[in-house]
DNA sequence: ATAGTACTTGGAGTTAACTCCAAGTCAAGA
DNA sequence: TCTTGACTTGGAGTTAACTCCAAGTACTAT
């Protein structure tokens, strides 16, 4: 796969996929005798997961650094996991925020709906 | 309040608050006869309504747009209405997104633990 | 009265994560 | 073979949301 399909196939750019490559977000693709990159389907395995992972909001950064310790092999697997377990405990509490705000949100929505006169603080706003 | 001690019970800087008002994210805030700004508790309702969306990761813009059109009173109520329902969805969407990127990340701590080798794509990264 | 700290402004600088550009190369169809 | 569109690179530009700075003013404690 070239980068054109690979970037239509996961909804990203060209741009985007070769920046990802050369921060080291996912690791060096190959390339054709011509020079162009080849994607195999290890590499857009890892296009997937990156993908998820941006999606989700894990910084760049993070995933940079997991890839780099997955490159040095299975003697980094220990912090590879310490890792996952910090961005998974962010996203974690993301999600509760996020969620709290809902409920909020949904509140003030069902008080437009009623057409509630704001009398005070919490319902002014 | 003076901004030092709104930002300090807000968790956010001067800074912060100062650029909020410029950008119109929270209304202009009264002075007192020297100058310095003097936060009531309304302005605060508003911070605290704002650093909620902040967290959440609704963006400035949309929370500058739904400001202006609270200043400009009740005929806005509909639209300012839509405005909510819109970031309602769109932080309800990233919650979806997010659960499923915590599921899987889960997982994969769970193959970490389990000291599991990776042998096919969905095990391997 | 004075020292010290926090406040004011306009505007410049920073960071993350892309996104775009120019100049050139490759590949597939007529 | 030629055209056309997608690919290559290094590097510059963009956007959002702050964050910092300089020069000056205001309040607070001694």
């Amino acid at each position: 796969m070239n980068i054109g399909e690979v970037a239509a196939t996961y909804g990203l750019t060209p741009d985007t996929l070769r920046y990802y490559e050369k921060v080291g977000l996912i690791p060096r693709i190959k390339r054709t005798s011509g020079g162009i990159r080849d994607y195999s389907e290890y590499d857009c395995g890892w296009i997937d997961f990156i993908k998820c992972m941006r999606n989700a909001g894990v910084q760049v950064e993070a995933l940079v650094e997991y890839v780099k310790l997955f490159e040095q092999g299975d003697s980094t697997s220990s912090v590879r996991k310490d890792i996952l377990v910090r961005e998974r405990n962010r996203i974690a509490a993301q999600i509760a925020e996020m969620q709290s705000t809902l409920d909020r949100l949904n509140a003030k929505i069902d008080r437009y709906e009623q057409d509630i006169i704001p009398v005070e603080l919490g319902y002014l706003i």
